[in-house]
DNA sequence: CCAATTACCAACTGATTGGTCGGTTTATTT
DNA sequence: AAATAAACCGACCAATCAGTTGGTAATTGG
């Protein structure tokens, strides 16, 4: 049984610094020497604990990002009142997370769901479905918003969460270099005032 | 001076198949032998037109991409009045053509920034400059806007057309699939209502 | 018509890729 | 301590990559 903790910590490793790579360079544009180069492991260590690199990235997509997307976008609102808050602040503290962050760029799903599109159907999958996760949670606690009173009755809760998820995609494409400050202030600036509209005392 | 004429005319079968399989595939996942053997041409040919592959790809994006964005994105709201209606009209009008457009994934430039962000910093200022003269022009259109009545006064231009930017950036990296035509839909419903909410009448 | 320039061909190079495989080391079991 | 299995090593393979080179075909100006 304690061989197994050995085995798991190893692979850990490997998706650790795996994702961290191909974040900062791509999937395709990392190699499989570039990651057991950082840990100085060999390639027979690597195929010994994973089939493919493919097989590698799915493991990270289904461990770290799902965990990643999930502790910072989903967990912070679920089941809490007044939803319009918090979403607003739990992108708030993700878009503050990646700008003081010097590993980040960009959004780690959205990044990668750029680079399969068209290349990798199986691996897409798996990648909006994380996506979904979070939309559905954004749909639910705003649904909940309207019957706590905190949400107008008429909006399309649906159309909402895609707008909101659309403008984080699209803001921390922008996120890069050193021009995220302003970016994030004036983009969570607007973000609040598209709030007030929908909020339940801004009827429309 | 004939003869100028063939070599631009290869030249640019070349950037236009070449911008087709950037697209599509990335740039780092395209070969300029795929190229190549789109267009029956040979590597001697390539290299006798281009000094390298980035400087093709460079070529590219002056030449094809930034036309591009310009007449789909820019030119429409250029001078016109009523420029919510106007700006809304021509992002209607780019997912539209987007979605119709099954050689079309995600939005171009977004697309490439987020490739070559943290791995080429000579091709990501060409590729923010396009942006920036997006940008530019929806801030000049807005504040224009502001002057002829329709917009209401104490709104940010600029974080409004940071706003509208990543907004629609990120929609065109969730339009993948079939759902795109639902999401246009939601996305374009409340990208309108936000509008609402900067014009003239509706003052906060 | 011919020489010079332009446009193109295709074999090649050296480096890198994902993946394989026979073997060695380390840990566990008996 | 011997035997068994798990974990890892690193040389190797075929394929692919960007880029080079020495040559040939097409075009054009004199």
């Amino acid at each position: 049984m304690e061989k197994n903790l050995k085995r798991m910590a190893t692979m850990q490793r490997m998706q650790s610094t795996g994702l961290e790579l191909f974040y900062q360079q791509g999937y395709y544009n990392t190699s499989i020497d570039d990651i057991l180069k950082k840990l100085s492991l060999s390639k027979g260590a690597f195929y010994y604990h994973f089939q493919s690199k493919e097989d590698f990235f799915i493991s990270i997509v289904q461990n770290l990002l799902f965990q990643k997307v999930y502790s910072m976008l989903v967990e912070p609102i679920e089941g809490q009142e007044d939803p319009l808050n918090v979403i607003s602040k739990s992108i708030e503290d993700a878009l503050e997370t990646a700008e003081h962050n010097t590993m980040d760029f960009g959004f780690v799903l959205s990044n990668f769901i750029t680079e399969f599109n068209g290349k990798s159907p199986e691996i897409m999958k798996y990648l909006m479905d994380i996506m979904k996760v979070w939309e559905v949670n954004l749909i639910t606690t705003l649904q909940k918003g309207k019957t706590d009173g905190y949400v107008d009755r008429h909006v399309d809760s649906e159309a909402v969460a895609t707008y909101v998820i659309s403008s984080y995609i699209g803001v921390r494409t922008l996120m890069v270099e050193g021009n995220s400050k302003m970016l994030r202030y004036k983009y969570v600036q607007q973000l609040k005032n598209y709030f007030k509209l929908i909020s339940q005392k801004a009827v429309a």
